[in-house]
DNA sequence: GAACAGGCAACTC
DNA sequence: GAGTTGCCTGTT
């Protein structure tokens, strides 16, 4: 075991308000990893931090100042989820009940969209190696807990590269549009604070100007990375289970505002509730 | 070696 | 506008 000063032990939640398993395996973010004891450790806005459960609470170590700062805002802590329900039949109510606990996280635009246009066509171990090796080569070092991490490199450092220096990640034709959207952000042609307060529509049509942008990359970005809870990402696994529950012209639209939510409970119920197992590497 | 993957774009009809 | 194909790389 790592080195641990056990020195921020901040209480941060209940566990039925914020599970960190859930959170973090439910496909939204790729830089929070476990280890051996469930203790996952995180970068996220430059920042480390440690989450685990006990019992029924949730702990943080992190900066004190930091918890406040950024982390409870981060993990959308000043929403209530609990009061958020869905009218749509029994299926989704399963779907949320096994859920609970989930949040959709507030992680930063230009991660999200670089991260969602390197998962197209991917699976999710080599979506993390590819972006560990990209925070390694181009972000900063920070130390936490005994070990260096990195942060994500910011989109100005990206926009400066040519797809060769992005050869050691090994994602293929990525490459480029990873390039090309870090310019269209660093130059402002792609203004991602802006968009975090346009509706769902503009954002998603913005998010597709770039080249290997589509719906799916689109409705990621607008949900993990300018929580835009009207967004709606439908991968694989989620036009299986569309077809199998809901009327042919379902549109998320009719699950209300946070549609987004409803989104996440029935993926991580297909990925990971009764109906998905034995399919782990999907 | 061939097929395919949590997708997209470019091309076809 | 629906359907097909190439794309990098890694895995099966």
């Amino acid at each position: 075991m790592q080195y641990r000063a056990e020195k921020n032990k901040i209480r941060l939640a209940s566990l039925s308000e914020l599970d960190p398993v859930k959170t973090f395996e439910c496909g939204q973010c790729f830089r929070w990893n476990a280890d051996e004891n469930g203790v996952y450790t995180g970068v996220a806005r430059g920042r480390a931090a440690r989450i685990w459960a006990e019992g029924d609470s949730v702990y943080i170590d992190a900066d004190e100042k930091d918890v406040a700062e950024i982390w409870r805002d981060y993990f959308d802590l000043g929403r209530d989820y609990c009061a958020i329900v869905f009218s749509g039949g029994e299926y989704l109510e399963a779907c949320a009940r096994y859920g609970a606990g989930i949040r959709i996280l507030r992680q930063d635009g230009w991660e999200a969209l670089c991260s969602f246009i390197i998962s197209q066509c991917n699976n999710i171990p080599r979506i993390k190696r590819i972006i560990e090796t990209l925070c390694r080569e181009f972000g900063d070092p920070i130390s936490a807990f005994g070990e260096t991490l990195y942060t994500f490199p910011p989109a100005e450092r990206i926009a400066s590269l040519e797809p060769d220096d992005l050869s050691p990640l090994r994602c293929g034709y990525r490459a480029s549009y990873i390039i090309e959207a870090a310019r269209a952000v660093s130059t402002g042609r792609l203004n991602l604070e802006v968009l975090a307060d346009c509706d769902y529509d503009t954002a998603v049509r913005e998010l597709k100007k770039l080249k290997g942008v589509g719906d799916k990359v689109a409705n990621c970005v607008a949900l993990y990375g300018l929580h835009n809870m009207s967004g709606f990402p439908i991968d694989v696994w989620m036009k299986r289970a569309l077809k199998k529950h809901f009327p042919e012209d379902f549109d998320p639209r009719s699950l209300g505002p946070f549609a987004g939510l409803a989104q996440q409970y029935i993926f991580y119920y297909t990925r990971n509730g009764k109906e998905g197992m034995g399919n782990e590497r999907l």
